[in-house]
RNA sequence: GUGGGCGUAGCUCAACUGGCUAGAGCGUCGGACUGUGGAUCCGAAGGUCGGCGGUUCAAUCCCGCUCGCCCACCCCA
């Protein structure tokens, strides 16, 4: 056994890994600048008096302290240091403010690989800064759809909610307000434990059983979204109105967005577990997939960034693209293509007389924008094939002592085994064909 | 942090109730094949049997401690 290790929650990535990890990660940056999203990064280091206190008592704990006199810690997340960002920039900054931030963040909790958690783990966010309209919602609900759509993973469903709906209900079973969090964070569960197992952990929690049960009922609707909301409307509470008006809005705006109506799910059973939320809330989930959870998740945010700017109050609305789960996801569904390294085309080398032939014919095909790697040495020809075959680069061309004379080269398909020798210029035509560059 | 399970080659796993030189497949490297990969055959490298201590004539196996991994609870992406 070898005395290196890793840490425990941390992963290296190999190249087999990496390669679909940055088409990704290509993809969704892409994504995000065609909706006009423009990039920020912030330190892995915060001061400790921004970090502490913003997620809850339970989330500090899981907050990593560095050793240092100057009282440091690692980012928890990426929407606390948007908000220091915005305290202290917001006024160079024009709103609404749209940043996508793609970075890694680090919780010191119990990590479980196999269901995705780990202790340093990459965060795609994206969210839109200083405007209340629903516009925003409906904006970032379509950019996350788009995003799992162009992935391939095209039989998600968006689950929609509303906090103030929720605590209109919450409030009509009769809870104190100071169990809010804690009644929404149990009845969250209820995809995952049932109605039973939501009703068992209120109880748990010595929740009162009326109240318990008047909640469960309210909340067991089903049918259309529209037909949901309609039947909420009659409770004719006050909050719950106004959420059923800003979810009428956003469903409508979405549909000019590119996202179909029955991609999305109102659900007055999803909650999100996160304090901080106080209007629309939603996640991505594949039906196909009911264990692995959400892809992404998100809400609207109208409290937090204001309490790092003086209690001015700066409405805000985001999601975080899960890019750990969306892998996996397309992992169990076959999504990603056997890559196991980007070349495509192995020039050989044949000799060490011939090897600038070599190297100046790469170099042509890497001017011609295809990727390409010479074998460095002059090894027999048999080693050199094997190479290309191991890695899967699917093109060797070989330019021995007959075609150097001639100029010509020996371009072989390894997949099919056919190889003709012809013409240098011909090579790079039919390579620049196949690969459509 | 609490409870349960497990640590043997790079990977997946063997080795009868404690016994002689700890094996196999895959992978890696080399050869059969000095102008051509995948298949086949041959060969090689690679182990302080997670670590420390104890019991024993003798420990990969039994006991204690420790480290690590996995699962459940908690919490989340």
């Amino acid at each position: 056994m070898s005395k290196a290790r890793l840490y425990r929650g941390m992963r290296d990535f190999l190249p087999k890994i990496m390669i679909p990890r940055e088409r990704i990660l290509n993809e969704i940056r892409k994504i995000f600048q065609r909706w006009g999203y423009v990039p920020l990064e912030t330190p892995a280091i915060e001061l400790l008096s921004t970090l502490l206190g913003k997620y809850g008592e339970d989330a500090d704990k899981l907050i990593y302290r560095l050793d240092h006199p100057d009282g440091l810690g690692l980012r928890y997340d990426l929407t606390v240091p948007l908000a220091r960002v915005m305290s202290q920039y917001g006024q160079q900054l024009p709103r609404p403010f749209r940043r996508y931030q793609i970075q890694t963040v680090w919780r010191a909790e119990r990590a479980q690989k196999q269901k995705g958690r780990f202790r340093e783990f990459m965060q795609c966010d994206v969210d839109i800064v200083g405007t209340s309209s629903p516009v925003a919602d409906a904006e970032i609900l379509a950019i996350s759809a788009e995003i799992l759509k162009s992935l391939g993973l095209k039989n998600f469903k968006i689950v929609l909610n509303h906090r103030e709906i929720l605590r209109g209900l919450v409030h009509l079973a009769e809870f104190e307000e100071k169990d809010e969090m804690s009644v929404l964070r149990s009845l969250d569960k209820w995809e995952k434990i049932g109605e039973d197992g939501v009703k068992e952990e209120l109880l748990s929690k010595n929740l009162d059983e009326g109240k318990i049960e008047k909640l469960l009922e309210m909340v067991s609707l089903s049918g259309g979204n529209w037909e949901i909301i309609s039947f909420l409307e009659k409770y004719r509470d006050e909050r719950i109105l106004s959420g059923v008006s800003n979810i009428r809005q956003i469903l409508q705006y979405v549909s000019s967005l590119g996202v179909g109506q029955d991609e999305i799910m109102f659900s007055p059973r999803m909650a999100r577990g996160l304090d901080y939320y106080t209007g629309a809330i939603f996640e991505t989930i594949l039906p196909e997939l009911p264990d692995m959870g959400s892809l992404t998740g998100g809400g609207r945010y109208d409290n937090l960034i204001g309490m790092f700017s003086g209690g001015e109050k700066i409405p805000a609305c985001g999601t975080t693209i899960g890019i750990d789960r969306i892998l996996s996801a397309m992992d169990e569904l076959e999504l990603i293509p056997e890559a196991h390294t980007n070349t495509k085309v192995l020039v050989a080398m044949f000799s060490e007389e011939l090897a600038t032939e070599s190297l100046d014919f790469a170099q042509r095909l890497r001017k011609m924008g295809i990727e390409t790697e010479v074998f460095p040495e002059p090894k027999k020809l048999g080693k050199q094939f094997a190479y290309a075959d191991k890695w899967k680069i699917p093109y060797v061309v070989v330019i021995g002592e007959d075609e150097a004379k001639q100029g010509l080269c020996a371009l072989k398909e390894l997949s099919s085994g056919n190889q003709r020798i012809v013409k240098k210029d011909d090579a790079i035509r039919i390579l620049l064909e196949v690969f459509k560059k």
